[in-house]
RNA sequence: GCCCGAGUAGCUCAGUCGGCAGAGCGGCUCACUCGUAAUGAGCAGGUCAGGAGUUCGAUUCUCCUCUCGGGCUCCA
């Protein structure tokens, strides 16, 4: 056979000369495009450009300006990225290179276990810009696995990643691709050759808009079992716009930072005296949370929910009843050990075990003994029970993180208790409420994610998770959003619901968690007696919306930039007098908007207008009023909006309605 | 917990190759009384995160601890 038809994504098809590769298909279209292709997309898989194209295949040519480029430029960035390493550290070492959301990276191993700074960024960096100025070609081969070893006897990881390879491990198989025995490479100059499965771009010279961002430790395929990797994280782009846009993102990002705008709005702060994790909440602040809390309770009480309320400690026995102790005790803070005669006088410290206490972890137990603090019938069912519970658990050192990640939290916890009957029907408007209360604070893009039963710690039975985890997906289907599996993520009592918004720069927060609980019921025996007259078990739910009122909080101060909507912001009207002169009528005017529930504060003229303004802005208030000799003859004020246009001679009246309006809209 | 980095005034950050500690903003005082994003002058404010060591002398060098940041692992 000497010639192949290629069939195109348009429909036509075009005819080669037998062995002619996706480079050559792309000349015989066009001068442009073969200058322009970096891939092909052969029968659905990505391969080189100067791969061979087999008869009668369906092919896509991938060019510079495709968005399914940018994984394999990542991938191919990351190549140059390890090439300058190895070049500019004689003796190190690498393991390996995937492309990731925005980006790409590579980890090593330094000799004499060095590690990279972040000034040796700059330094990789020029001399990537040089290989990717050399434009070298990026020349796959394949060995047999033998021969593999042999070239890759110097790097460890690199043989490691074969071996696991063989065993069909999903992450080495991204590394090194043994499907037919055989391990590709990519050969870029005389001095440099990496395993990998490919595909990558022609040539280094068809990349450059890239960045080196930082660099990390990494345990060797994420085990901490495993050596700690040095790594190096960098971006990737089609076009110098594309990274100049998200590096500008990424400040935004940081202009956004809930810990930088806690502190310059006065919202919160981690005294170091506290303890690592442990938040306070400072006036500012604790007028947003008392809004949050306020409207969460307001709706629940609507949908039936009661209030309950439990202590932050308990004797260890209900911890051991829940499994807590026997699971989650490495998420929990050590005991408190009682002895009943430390504090008597006359009595020498006792040998023995005294009673021991625990802060508690989470609020479920408590929830349990109320509910089984009588007998319950069915028609006591579905019961909700709604606390705003302040739990403790021992974060670990390195992950506590702004008011995402603490160590005392405040939990927006609700458990159901509910038939087994009535368990989907509960679920599924559970869910519709949690996504409409959420709207109202201001998220509206979501998706969902369901998580399996963990494989090394979760108590019960297969056929039990099973069957939670069916009610979940369904409930989870039926909500027309997209539906994301996290497989292994569920708690150790059930598998879970949790639904992941994107807030105003699309970056995505878990919020709220639905679980379905068969265990804890069992282990507290609960029951209840049915329309039959027999003793049967209830079903428990857990739910949280906000997650945490202080994750929830630190999520908002970014969604929002820190300009909360007036329902929510501490200050929602700054009144400036002109000159002292007019301090009467502004103080007037604020006690009248006070007298409507407004949040109002006044600030005299010390300083020069201009600065009162600017600082105020700063501030993030929604509404500025300036108010001078004109105002105090009409009763009117300057209003100066946050985000729009100074308005003249605006009369209270007027005034009153739109805050009102925006209040009651949540705008 | 692990790897790397940082900790200087309330905040943002200079600085010291080991020799009396600096700026801007903020605070306070005085003057100015101003119509929509920084008026001027003055004053106060520091155990240079904490502890130990080296040294005639340590904010600076070494070690330990704490806290924070970026990651890994873990998670609401």
């Amino acid at each position: 056979m000497s010639e192949i038809t290629i069939k195109l994504p348009d429909g036509s098809a075009k005819v080669l000369p037998a062995g002619s590769s996706g480079h050559d298909l792309a000349s015989a279209i066009g001068k442009r495009l073969a200058k322009d292709a970096l891939l092909v997309v052969v029968d659905g898989e990505p391969r080189d450009l100067a791969a061979e194209l087999p008869d009668g295949a369906e092919v896509r040519i991938i060019t510079r300006t495709d968005e399914d480029a940018l994984e394999h430029v990542r991938h191919s960035t990351a190549h140059v990225l390890a090439q300058a390493v190895l070049e500019l550290w004689p003796g190190a070492t690498f393991a390996g290179g995937p492309p990731i959301e925005d980006g790409f990276y590579y980890d090593f191993e330094l000799p004499g276990g060095a590690s990279f700074s972040e000034d040796d960024l700059e330094r990789i960096e020029a001399r990537m810009r040089e290989i990717i100025k050399a434009d070298q070609p990026f020349e796959r081969f394949e060995l047999p696995l033998d021969e593999a070893r042999e070239l890759m006897s110097d790097h460890p990881y690199k043989q490691a990643f074969m071996d696991l390879a063989t065993d069909h491990d999903a992450e080495a198989e991204a590394e090194a691709d043994t499907s037919d025995g055989r391990i590709s490479f990519y050969r870029n100059s005389d001095s440099f050759v990496d395993m990998c499965r490919g595909p990558h771009v022609p040539s280094t010279g068809r990349l450059g808009h890239f960045a080196l961002q930082r660099v990390a430790g990494a345990y060797f395929r994420g085990s901490e079992d495993n050596p700690m990797l040095q790594r190096i994280y960098g971006t990737a782009w089609l076009s110098a716009a594309d990274l100049a846009e998200h590096l500008e993102r990424l400040a935004e990002a940081e202009k956004r930072d809930h810990r930088r705008l806690g502190a310059e709005l006065d919202l919160f702060s981690f005294p170091e005296e506290v303890g690592s994790g442990l938040a306070v909440f400072h006036p500012k602040g604790g007028i947003v949370r008392r809004l949050m809390e306020d409207y969460s309770r307001r709706r629940h009480e609507e949908a039936g929910y009661e209030f309950v309320y439990s202590p932050h400690i308990t004797k260890a026995n209900l911890f051991e009843t829940s499994g807590h102790l026997e699971w989650f005790a490495d998420g929990m803070f050590p005991p408190m050990e009682l002895h009943d005669h430390d504090h008597a006088p006359g009595h020498p410290e006792e040998a023995g075990e005294g009673t021991k206490y625990y802060l508690k972890p989470m609020n479920c137990p408590f929830h349990i003994l109320i509910y089984r603090s009588q007998q319950r019938s069915y028609r006591d069912l579905p019961l909700r029970m709604f606390e705003f519970g302040s739990v403790y658990r021992y974060e670990r050192s390195g992950v506590v993180h702004g008011l995402t990640r603490v160590r005392g939290m405040t939990q927006d916890d609700a458990h159901i208790f509910t038939t087994k009957e009535n368990m989907a029907d509960e679920l599924s408007s559970l869910l519709a409420f949690v996504l409409d209360l959420l709207r109202d604070y201001g998220l509206d893009d979501f998706y969902l994610e369901l998580s399996t039963k963990p494989e090394h710690k979760a108590v019960g039975t297969d056929q039990e998770w099973e069957e939670a985890t069916e009610a979940l997906r369904s409930v989870a289907e039926s909500m027309d959003l997209e539906l994301v599996m996290d497989e292994g993520g569920g708690a150790f009592y059930g598998p879970k619901i949790s639904v992941q918004a994107r807030d105003a720069i699309g970056r995505t927060w878990q919020m709220s968690t639905i679980q379905v609980d068969f265990q804890l019921p069992q282990r507290f025996e609960l029951e209840y007696i049915g329309s039959d007259g027999e003793r049967h078990r209830p079903i428990m739910i857990h739910r949280a919306l906000f997650g945490s009122v202080e994750r929830f909080f630190g999520v908002l101060v970014e969604h929002y930039a820190g300009a909360f909507p007036a329902w929510l912001a501490p200050v929602q009207v700054e009144v400036l007098p002109v000159a002292q002169s007019h301090d009467d009528y502004a103080h007037e005017v604020a006690a009248e908007l006070r007298g409507h529930g407004f949040r109002v504060e006044v600030s005299g003229a010390d300083d020069t207008l201009g600065k009162r303004i600017r600082r105020a802005k700063g501030q993030k208030v929604p509404y500025v009023l300036v108010v001078g000799d004109d105002d105090v003859a009409h009763r009117t004020a300057g209003v100066n909006p946050r985000g729009g246009e100074v308005e003249r001679d605006v009369t209270l009246g007027t005034f009153v309605d739109r805050l009102a309006a925006d209040v009651a809209g949540r705008n």
